[in-house]
DNA sequence: GTCTATAAACAGATAGAC
DNA sequence: GTCTATCTGTTTATAGAC
Protein backbone atom coordinates (compact mmCIF):
# COMPACT_ATOMS: atom_id res chain seq x y z
CA UNK A 1 0.00 0.00 0.00
CA UNK A 2 3.12 2.34 0.12
CA UNK A 3 4.99 4.02 -2.52
CA UNK A 4 8.51 3.46 -2.08
CA UNK A 5 9.37 4.29 -5.45
CA UNK A 6 11.57 7.51 -5.66
CA UNK A 7 9.78 8.11 -9.44
CA UNK A 8 6.71 7.89 -10.02
CA UNK A 9 4.38 7.25 -13.00
CA UNK A 10 1.97 10.21 -13.77
CA UNK A 11 -0.81 8.31 -14.13
CA UNK A 12 -1.42 7.65 -10.57
CA UNK A 13 -3.71 4.13 -9.54
CA UNK A 14 -5.60 6.12 -7.13
CA UNK A 15 -8.62 8.11 -7.90
CA UNK A 16 -7.78 11.68 -6.93
CA UNK A 17 -8.86 13.87 -9.84
CA UNK A 18 -5.94 16.31 -10.02
CA UNK A 19 -2.90 15.13 -10.98
CA UNK A 20 0.38 15.82 -9.63
CA UNK A 21 -1.68 16.96 -6.06
CA UNK A 22 0.22 13.95 -4.71
CA UNK A 23 3.33 15.04 -5.87
CA UNK A 24 3.33 17.97 -4.55
CA UNK A 25 2.16 16.50 -1.07
CA UNK A 26 5.52 14.30 -1.60
CA UNK A 27 7.88 17.26 -2.55
CA UNK A 28 6.32 19.44 0.29
CA UNK A 29 7.34 16.77 3.10
CA UNK A 30 10.28 16.32 1.85
CA UNK A 31 11.36 20.10 1.90
CA UNK A 32 9.84 20.24 5.30
CA UNK A 33 12.14 17.44 6.10
CA UNK A 34 15.21 18.52 5.33
CA UNK A 35 14.95 21.92 6.99
CA UNK A 36 13.73 20.21 9.84
CA UNK A 37 16.21 17.18 9.92
CA UNK A 38 19.13 19.47 8.93
CA UNK A 39 18.12 21.82 11.95
CA UNK A 40 17.06 19.61 14.72
CA UNK A 41 18.49 16.27 14.01
CA UNK A 42 16.58 13.34 12.74
CA UNK A 43 16.01 11.88 15.84
CA UNK A 44 14.82 15.72 17.60
CA UNK A 45 12.09 15.86 14.62
CA UNK A 46 8.94 14.35 14.99
CA UNK A 47 6.70 13.20 11.95
CA UNK A 48 4.26 15.62 13.55
CA UNK A 49 6.40 18.38 13.12
CA UNK A 50 7.15 17.34 9.62
CA UNK A 51 3.48 16.87 8.26
CA UNK A 52 2.44 20.33 10.16
CA UNK A 53 5.98 22.30 8.44
CA UNK A 54 4.81 20.71 4.97
CA UNK A 55 0.99 21.47 5.99
CA UNK A 56 0.35 18.21 5.39
CA UNK A 57 -1.22 15.07 7.41
CA UNK A 58 0.93 12.85 9.90
CA UNK A 59 -0.49 9.83 7.73
CA UNK A 60 0.93 10.89 4.23
CA UNK A 61 4.31 10.29 6.03
CA UNK A 62 3.80 6.64 5.82
CA UNK A 63 1.58 6.55 3.02
CA UNK A 64 4.54 8.56 0.42
CA UNK A 65 7.54 6.94 2.17
CA UNK A 66 6.50 4.13 4.32
CA UNK A 67 7.84 5.64 7.77
CA UNK A 68 9.94 8.25 9.14
CA UNK A 69 13.55 6.34 7.59
CA UNK A 70 12.18 6.21 4.29
CA UNK A 71 11.60 10.15 4.24
CA UNK A 72 15.12 10.48 5.00
CA UNK A 73 16.11 8.18 2.07
CA UNK A 74 14.08 10.14 -0.18
CA UNK A 75 15.80 13.50 1.04
CA UNK A 76 18.85 12.40 0.63
CA UNK A 77 18.35 11.41 -2.93
CA UNK A 78 16.06 14.51 -3.70
CA UNK A 79 19.50 16.71 -2.18
CA UNK A 80 22.09 14.21 -4.37
CA UNK A 81 19.73 15.55 -7.43
CA UNK A 82 19.94 18.90 -6.83
CA UNK A 83 23.90 19.55 -6.07
CA UNK A 84 24.99 17.53 -8.91
CA UNK A 85 22.66 20.18 -10.97
CA UNK A 86 24.59 22.97 -8.98
CA UNK A 87 28.26 21.17 -9.00
CA UNK A 88 27.17 20.25 -13.25
CA UNK A 89 26.52 23.75 -13.72
CA UNK A 90 29.88 25.31 -11.88
CA UNK A 91 32.47 22.72 -13.21
CA UNK A 92 30.66 21.52 -16.35
CA UNK A 93 30.38 17.74 -17.25
CA UNK A 94 31.16 16.28 -14.32
CA UNK A 95 32.16 12.45 -15.89
CA UNK A 96 34.28 14.15 -18.14
CA UNK A 97 37.86 13.60 -17.54
CA UNK A 98 39.76 16.91 -16.94
CA UNK A 99 43.11 15.25 -18.00
CA UNK A 100 42.08 14.56 -21.76
CA UNK A 101 41.24 18.39 -22.50
CA UNK A 102 44.71 19.06 -22.40
CA UNK A 103 43.99 22.69 -20.29
CA UNK A 104 47.09 24.58 -19.71
CA UNK A 105 48.47 25.01 -15.72
CA UNK A 106 47.15 28.54 -15.90
CA UNK A 107 43.89 27.39 -17.40
CA UNK A 108 42.97 24.87 -15.05
CA UNK A 109 44.22 26.80 -11.78
CA UNK A 110 41.40 29.36 -13.14
CA UNK A 111 38.87 26.61 -12.86
CA UNK A 112 39.87 25.37 -9.62
CA UNK A 113 39.62 29.15 -8.29
CA UNK A 114 36.31 29.15 -9.64
CA UNK A 115 35.10 25.21 -8.16
CA UNK A 116 36.51 26.78 -4.50
CA UNK A 117 34.56 30.04 -5.58
CA UNK A 118 31.21 28.42 -6.15
CA UNK A 119 31.81 26.07 -3.31
CA UNK A 120 31.90 29.10 -1.15
CA UNK A 121 29.43 31.00 -2.30
CA UNK A 122 26.99 27.62 -1.77
CA UNK A 123 28.64 26.47 1.45
CA UNK A 124 28.95 29.99 3.05
CA UNK A 125 26.22 32.52 1.70
CA UNK A 126 23.53 30.82 0.37
CA UNK A 127 20.75 30.76 3.34
CA UNK A 128 18.37 28.42 1.96
CA UNK A 129 21.57 25.56 1.44
CA UNK A 130 22.10 25.93 5.51
CA UNK A 131 19.38 23.21 6.27
CA UNK A 132 20.99 21.17 3.26
CA UNK A 133 24.42 21.06 4.13
CA UNK A 134 23.35 20.82 7.91
CA UNK A 135 21.32 17.77 6.91
CA UNK A 136 24.37 16.05 4.77
CA UNK A 137 26.43 17.25 8.18
CA UNK A 138 24.37 15.44 10.62
CA UNK A 139 23.87 12.30 7.80
CA UNK A 140 28.13 11.77 7.64
CA UNK A 141 27.89 11.90 11.60
CA UNK A 142 26.08 8.47 11.45
CA UNK A 143 26.13 6.95 8.20
CA UNK A 144 23.07 5.32 7.06
CA UNK A 145 22.49 4.37 3.48
CA UNK A 146 21.02 7.85 3.22
CA UNK A 147 24.94 9.30 2.79
CA UNK A 148 25.64 6.43 0.04
CA UNK A 149 23.41 8.26 -2.40
CA UNK A 150 24.89 11.67 -1.77
CA UNK A 151 28.58 9.98 -1.69
CA UNK A 152 28.26 8.35 -5.50
CA UNK A 153 25.83 10.79 -7.05
CA UNK A 154 27.92 14.33 -5.58
CA UNK A 155 30.87 13.78 -3.34
CA UNK A 156 33.11 11.31 -5.15
CA UNK A 157 32.30 12.73 -8.93
CA UNK A 158 33.30 15.98 -8.17
CA UNK A 159 36.07 15.31 -6.22
CA UNK A 160 37.59 13.34 -9.25
CA UNK A 161 37.32 16.01 -11.28
CA UNK A 162 38.95 18.27 -8.95
CA UNK A 163 42.00 16.15 -8.68
CA UNK A 164 41.97 16.06 -12.30
CA UNK A 165 42.01 19.92 -12.29
CA UNK A 166 44.99 19.83 -9.75
CA UNK A 167 47.00 17.41 -11.79
CA UNK A 168 46.92 20.13 -14.73
CA UNK A 169 47.62 22.88 -12.41
CA UNK A 170 50.28 21.46 -10.60
CA UNK A 171 51.83 18.18 -12.71
CA UNK A 172 50.82 16.03 -9.37
CA UNK A 173 49.07 13.32 -10.62
CA UNK A 174 45.59 13.29 -10.26
CA UNK A 175 44.69 10.15 -8.63
CA UNK A 176 48.04 9.88 -6.25
CA UNK A 177 47.26 9.97 -2.45
CA UNK A 178 48.87 13.47 -2.05
CA UNK A 179 46.87 14.89 -4.85
CA UNK A 180 43.13 13.46 -3.36
CA UNK A 181 44.47 14.75 0.55
CA UNK A 182 45.07 18.13 -1.05
CA UNK A 183 42.25 18.35 -2.33
CA UNK A 184 39.96 17.68 0.46
CA UNK A 185 41.88 20.16 2.30
CA UNK A 186 40.78 22.86 -0.15
CA UNK A 187 37.05 21.98 0.43
CA UNK A 188 37.35 21.25 4.33
CA UNK A 189 38.50 24.80 4.34
CA UNK A 190 35.69 26.41 3.07
CA UNK A 191 33.05 23.49 4.59
CA UNK A 192 34.12 24.75 8.17
CA UNK A 193 32.44 28.08 7.79
CA UNK A 194 29.54 26.12 7.42
CA UNK A 195 30.12 23.55 10.45
CA UNK A 196 32.13 26.33 12.81
CA UNK A 197 29.74 28.84 11.76
CA UNK A 198 28.49 30.14 15.06
CA UNK A 199 32.26 30.18 16.92
CA UNK A 200 33.92 31.66 13.53
CA UNK A 201 30.26 34.63 13.92
CA UNK A 202 31.53 35.12 17.10
CA UNK A 203 35.21 35.50 16.80
CA UNK A 204 34.77 38.20 13.61
CA UNK A 205 32.19 39.66 15.46
CA UNK A 206 29.62 38.76 12.61
CA UNK A 207 26.11 39.62 12.94
CA UNK A 208 25.64 37.57 10.34
CA UNK A 209 27.06 35.91 7.55
CA UNK A 210 25.98 37.72 4.07
CA UNK A 211 27.15 38.16 0.95
CA UNK A 212 30.73 40.76 2.19
CA UNK A 213 31.73 37.94 4.91
CA UNK A 214 31.36 35.55 2.14
CA UNK A 215 33.72 37.36 -0.79
CA UNK A 216 36.18 37.93 2.67
CA UNK A 217 36.31 34.37 2.93
CA UNK A 218 36.74 33.65 -0.57
CA UNK A 219 39.51 35.95 -1.17
CA UNK A 220 41.27 34.06 1.53
CA UNK A 221 40.45 30.55 -0.09
CA UNK A 222 41.70 31.69 -2.98
CA UNK A 223 45.29 33.66 -2.07
CA UNK A 224 45.15 30.00 0.30
CA UNK A 225 45.02 27.99 -3.07
CA UNK A 226 46.64 30.02 -5.52
CA UNK A 227 50.04 29.93 -2.74
CA UNK A 228 49.82 26.09 -2.80
CA UNK A 229 49.25 25.45 -6.44
CA UNK A 230 52.42 27.97 -6.98
CA UNK A 231 54.49 26.07 -4.57
CA UNK A 232 53.69 22.67 -5.94
CA UNK A 233 54.46 24.04 -9.54
CA UNK A 234 57.45 25.54 -8.39
CA UNK A 235 58.14 22.15 -6.64
CA UNK A 236 59.96 20.46 -10.17
CA UNK B 1 18.69 17.69 46.41
CA UNK B 2 20.73 17.39 43.31
CA UNK B 3 23.98 18.79 42.89
CA UNK B 4 24.64 20.91 39.75
CA UNK B 5 27.99 22.28 40.96
CA UNK B 6 31.11 21.45 39.14
CA UNK B 7 33.51 21.45 41.51
CA UNK B 8 32.41 19.24 44.71
CA UNK B 9 33.36 19.03 48.60
CA UNK B 10 35.19 15.90 49.53
CA UNK B 11 33.41 15.95 52.32
CA UNK B 12 29.72 14.30 51.05
CA UNK B 13 26.88 15.65 52.95
CA UNK B 14 25.67 12.21 52.25
CA UNK B 15 26.30 9.26 54.76
CA UNK B 16 28.28 7.29 52.22
CA UNK B 17 31.20 5.72 53.71
CA UNK B 18 33.64 5.87 50.94
CA UNK B 19 34.84 8.72 50.11
CA UNK B 20 35.10 9.11 46.23
CA UNK B 21 32.44 6.79 45.26
CA UNK B 22 29.93 9.31 44.33
CA UNK B 23 32.76 11.32 42.09
CA UNK B 24 33.38 8.33 40.18
CA UNK B 25 29.80 7.71 39.24
CA UNK B 26 29.79 10.71 38.80
CA UNK B 27 32.72 10.91 35.91
CA UNK B 28 31.30 7.58 34.87
CA UNK B 29 28.09 9.08 34.04
CA UNK B 30 30.28 12.45 32.16
CA UNK B 31 32.57 10.16 29.85
CA UNK B 32 29.58 7.90 29.19
CA UNK B 33 27.41 10.76 27.87
CA UNK B 34 30.23 12.35 25.70
CA UNK B 35 30.97 8.64 24.11
CA UNK B 36 27.10 8.27 23.28
CA UNK B 37 26.06 11.91 22.64
CA UNK B 38 28.93 11.79 20.34
CA UNK B 39 27.82 8.73 18.36
CA UNK B 40 24.67 9.20 18.14
CA UNK B 41 23.44 13.01 19.29
CA UNK B 42 22.18 14.25 22.46
CA UNK B 43 18.44 13.72 21.63
CA UNK B 44 18.95 9.71 20.10
CA UNK B 45 20.29 9.05 23.41
CA UNK B 46 18.35 8.12 26.32
CA UNK B 47 19.35 8.62 30.19
CA UNK B 48 18.79 4.55 30.50
CA UNK B 49 21.79 3.94 27.48
CA UNK B 50 23.74 6.07 29.42
CA UNK B 51 22.95 4.92 32.89
CA UNK B 52 23.84 1.36 31.92
CA UNK B 53 27.07 2.06 29.68
CA UNK B 54 28.00 3.83 32.46
CA UNK B 55 27.04 0.75 35.28
CA UNK B 56 25.01 2.83 36.94
CA UNK B 57 21.54 4.11 38.19
CA UNK B 58 18.78 5.95 35.81
CA UNK B 59 18.31 8.13 39.17
CA UNK B 60 21.92 9.04 39.63
CA UNK B 61 21.62 11.51 36.61
CA UNK B 62 18.78 13.33 38.00
CA UNK B 63 21.03 13.52 41.46
CA UNK B 64 24.01 14.37 40.19
CA UNK B 65 23.18 16.37 37.12
CA UNK B 66 19.38 17.50 38.04
CA UNK B 67 18.80 15.90 34.40
CA UNK B 68 19.38 15.21 31.10
CA UNK B 69 20.37 18.85 30.44
CA UNK B 70 22.71 19.04 33.12
CA UNK B 71 24.45 16.40 32.18
CA UNK B 72 25.22 17.62 28.84
CA UNK B 73 26.62 20.83 30.17
CA UNK B 74 28.63 18.92 32.77
CA UNK B 75 29.76 17.68 29.41
CA UNK B 76 30.85 20.46 27.60
CA UNK B 77 32.74 21.20 31.17
CA UNK B 78 34.48 18.25 31.29
CA UNK B 79 35.64 18.28 27.55
CA UNK B 80 36.57 22.13 27.90
CA UNK B 81 38.76 21.85 30.93
CA UNK B 82 40.71 18.55 28.79
CA UNK B 83 40.82 20.07 25.76
CA UNK B 84 42.56 23.31 27.51
CA UNK B 85 45.13 21.17 29.03
CA UNK B 86 46.42 19.54 25.42
CA UNK B 87 45.91 22.62 23.64
CA UNK B 88 48.31 24.23 26.88
CA UNK B 89 51.33 21.45 26.55
CA UNK B 90 51.16 22.10 22.76
CA UNK B 91 51.11 26.02 22.54
CA UNK B 92 52.46 26.95 25.68
CA UNK B 93 50.11 29.51 28.25
CA UNK B 94 47.62 30.48 25.86
CA UNK B 95 46.76 33.42 27.51
CA UNK B 96 50.58 35.00 26.54
CA UNK B 97 50.27 37.13 23.80
CA UNK B 98 52.54 36.10 21.05
CA UNK B 99 53.78 39.81 19.65
CA UNK B 100 55.19 40.01 23.62
CA UNK B 101 57.59 37.63 22.69
CA UNK B 102 59.60 38.90 19.41
CA UNK B 103 59.48 35.82 17.76
CA UNK B 104 61.41 35.72 14.23
CA UNK B 105 59.44 34.77 11.43
CA UNK B 106 60.90 31.18 11.54
CA UNK B 107 60.40 30.37 14.81
CA UNK B 108 56.97 31.72 14.76
CA UNK B 109 56.67 29.42 11.37
CA UNK B 110 57.89 26.26 13.22
CA UNK B 111 55.56 27.10 15.92
CA UNK B 112 52.32 27.50 13.67
CA UNK B 113 53.29 24.45 11.95
CA UNK B 114 53.92 22.17 15.60
CA UNK B 115 50.42 23.83 16.16
CA UNK B 116 49.04 22.66 12.99
CA UNK B 117 50.61 18.69 13.82
CA UNK B 118 48.82 18.48 17.50
CA UNK B 119 45.71 19.36 15.81
CA UNK B 120 45.98 16.62 13.31
CA UNK B 121 47.22 14.25 15.79
CA UNK B 122 44.23 14.82 18.00
CA UNK B 123 42.00 15.52 15.30
CA UNK B 124 42.38 12.91 13.19
CA UNK B 125 44.29 10.07 14.49
CA UNK B 126 43.41 9.65 18.40
CA UNK B 127 40.39 7.49 18.34
CA UNK B 128 39.26 8.34 21.97
CA UNK B 129 38.93 12.11 20.85
CA UNK B 130 36.42 10.57 18.40
CA UNK B 131 33.66 10.99 20.65
CA UNK B 132 34.87 14.18 22.12
CA UNK B 133 34.78 15.95 18.20
CA UNK B 134 31.70 14.74 17.54
CA UNK B 135 30.26 16.04 20.82
CA UNK B 136 31.04 19.37 20.01
CA UNK B 137 30.23 19.79 16.44
CA UNK B 138 26.97 18.42 17.31
CA UNK B 139 26.73 20.92 19.97
CA UNK B 140 27.82 23.44 17.30
CA UNK B 141 25.21 22.68 14.94
CA UNK B 142 22.37 23.25 17.64
CA UNK B 143 24.34 26.20 20.25
CA UNK B 144 23.07 25.60 23.17
CA UNK B 145 24.84 26.77 26.49
CA UNK B 146 27.12 24.00 26.63
CA UNK B 147 28.63 25.40 23.87
CA UNK B 148 29.99 28.63 25.51
CA UNK B 149 32.05 26.90 28.10
CA UNK B 150 33.80 25.30 24.95
CA UNK B 151 33.92 28.33 23.14
CA UNK B 152 35.27 30.72 25.92
CA UNK B 153 36.96 28.02 27.37
CA UNK B 154 39.15 26.56 24.25
CA UNK B 155 38.31 28.22 20.99
CA UNK B 156 39.07 31.72 21.58
CA UNK B 157 41.63 31.60 23.53
CA UNK B 158 43.12 29.24 20.58
CA UNK B 159 42.67 30.98 18.09
CA UNK B 160 43.44 34.26 19.61
CA UNK B 161 47.02 32.79 20.07
CA UNK B 162 47.06 31.16 16.57
CA UNK B 163 46.39 35.04 15.10
CA UNK B 164 49.55 36.27 16.71
CA UNK B 165 52.13 33.37 15.83
CA UNK B 166 50.13 34.51 12.38
CA UNK B 167 51.55 38.03 12.90
CA UNK B 168 54.90 37.12 13.66
CA UNK B 169 55.10 35.00 11.06
CA UNK B 170 53.84 36.95 7.91
CA UNK B 171 53.69 40.48 9.52
CA UNK B 172 50.20 40.57 8.86
CA UNK B 173 47.71 42.31 12.09
CA UNK B 174 47.01 39.05 14.17
CA UNK B 175 43.57 41.12 14.95
CA UNK B 176 42.87 42.10 11.19
CA UNK B 177 39.81 40.02 9.28
CA UNK B 178 42.25 38.55 7.01
CA UNK B 179 44.45 36.94 9.59
CA UNK B 180 41.22 35.85 11.69
CA UNK B 181 39.74 34.39 8.54
CA UNK B 182 43.42 32.69 7.23
CA UNK B 183 43.33 30.96 10.33
CA UNK B 184 40.39 29.32 10.34
CA UNK B 185 40.78 28.07 7.17
CA UNK B 186 43.94 26.52 9.06
CA UNK B 187 42.16 24.88 11.12
CA UNK B 188 39.11 23.87 9.04
CA UNK B 189 40.95 21.67 6.61
CA UNK B 190 42.20 19.48 9.90
CA UNK B 191 38.62 19.70 10.89
CA UNK B 192 37.11 18.24 8.00
CA UNK B 193 38.58 14.87 8.43
CA UNK B 194 37.13 14.49 11.18
CA UNK B 195 33.80 15.23 10.20
CA UNK B 196 34.00 13.56 6.18
CA UNK B 197 35.49 11.19 7.72
CA UNK B 198 33.45 8.58 6.17
CA UNK B 199 33.80 10.01 2.50
CA UNK B 200 37.36 10.64 3.18
CA UNK B 201 37.85 7.26 3.81
CA UNK B 202 35.96 5.95 0.49
CA UNK B 203 37.63 8.27 -1.26
CA UNK B 204 41.21 7.51 0.00
CA UNK B 205 40.79 4.03 0.14
CA UNK B 206 41.16 3.71 4.05
CA UNK B 207 39.93 1.06 5.86
CA UNK B 208 40.97 2.73 8.91
CA UNK B 209 42.67 6.51 9.88
CA UNK B 210 45.57 5.47 11.68
CA UNK B 211 48.91 7.07 11.98
CA UNK B 212 50.38 6.42 8.47
CA UNK B 213 47.35 8.09 7.18
CA UNK B 214 47.11 10.89 10.03
CA UNK B 215 50.92 12.12 8.88
CA UNK B 216 49.80 11.82 5.08
CA UNK B 217 47.14 14.43 6.08
CA UNK B 218 49.94 16.14 8.05
CA UNK B 219 52.26 16.18 5.45
CA UNK B 220 49.96 18.13 3.15
CA UNK B 221 48.60 20.44 5.58
CA UNK B 222 52.16 21.60 6.68
CA UNK B 223 52.88 21.65 3.11
CA UNK B 224 49.78 24.13 2.40
CA UNK B 225 50.49 26.15 5.84
CA UNK B 226 53.91 26.63 4.53
CA UNK B 227 52.88 27.92 1.22
CA UNK B 228 50.50 30.37 2.07
CA UNK B 229 52.79 31.92 4.88
CA UNK B 230 55.40 32.28 2.01
CA UNK B 231 53.46 34.04 -0.08
CA UNK B 232 52.05 36.50 2.52
CA UNK B 233 55.41 37.18 3.36
CA UNK B 234 56.80 37.94 -0.05
CA UNK B 235 53.20 39.88 -0.48
CA UNK B 236 55.11 43.35 1.17
C1' DG C 1 -5.24 9.93 -1.60
C1' DT C 2 -6.31 12.20 2.69
C1' DC C 3 -7.32 12.32 7.34
C1' DT C 4 -8.54 10.68 12.26
C1' DA C 5 -8.28 7.67 16.10
C1' DT C 6 -5.71 4.73 18.58
C1' DA C 7 -2.32 1.31 19.81
C1' DA C 8 2.15 0.03 21.72
C1' DA C 9 6.56 1.55 23.01
C1' DC C 10 9.47 4.68 25.18
C1' DA C 11 11.01 9.16 26.89
C1' DG C 12 12.57 12.09 31.21
C1' DA C 13 11.37 13.30 35.76
C1' DT C 14 10.21 12.24 40.47
C1' DA C 15 8.93 10.29 45.06
C1' DG C 16 10.29 7.43 48.37
C1' DA C 17 12.32 2.88 50.21
C1' DC C 18 16.70 1.44 51.63
C1' DG D 1 24.08 8.05 47.67
C1' DT D 2 21.76 4.35 45.31
C1' DC D 3 18.01 2.15 43.32
C1' DT D 4 13.07 0.96 42.12
C1' DA D 5 8.44 2.07 40.85
C1' DT D 6 5.57 5.02 38.73
C1' DC D 7 3.65 9.32 36.61
C1' DT D 8 2.97 12.05 32.54
C1' DG D 9 3.81 13.17 28.04
C1' DT D 10 5.32 12.03 23.41
C1' DT D 11 6.87 9.04 19.84
C1' DT D 12 6.01 6.15 15.34
C1' DA D 13 3.08 3.13 13.14
C1' DT D 14 -1.31 1.45 11.79
C1' DA D 15 -6.27 0.45 10.88
C1' DG D 16 -10.03 2.16 8.86
C1' DA D 17 -13.56 6.02 7.79
C1' DC D 18 -14.26 9.13 4.14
Amino acid sequence: MTRDDFLHETGSAGGSRRIGAAERTREALIRAAIRLFGKRGFDATSTRAIAAEARANIGSIAYHFGGKEGLRTACAQYIAAMISQVAGRALGDLTADPSRLQLAPEEAAARLVRAIETLVGFMVARPEAGEIVQFILRELGQPTDAIDVIYNGVFEPVHRHLCGLWEAATGDPAESEYTRIAVFTMVGQIVYFRIGREPVKRRMGWGEIGPREASAVAAVARDNLKAILEARRKRT
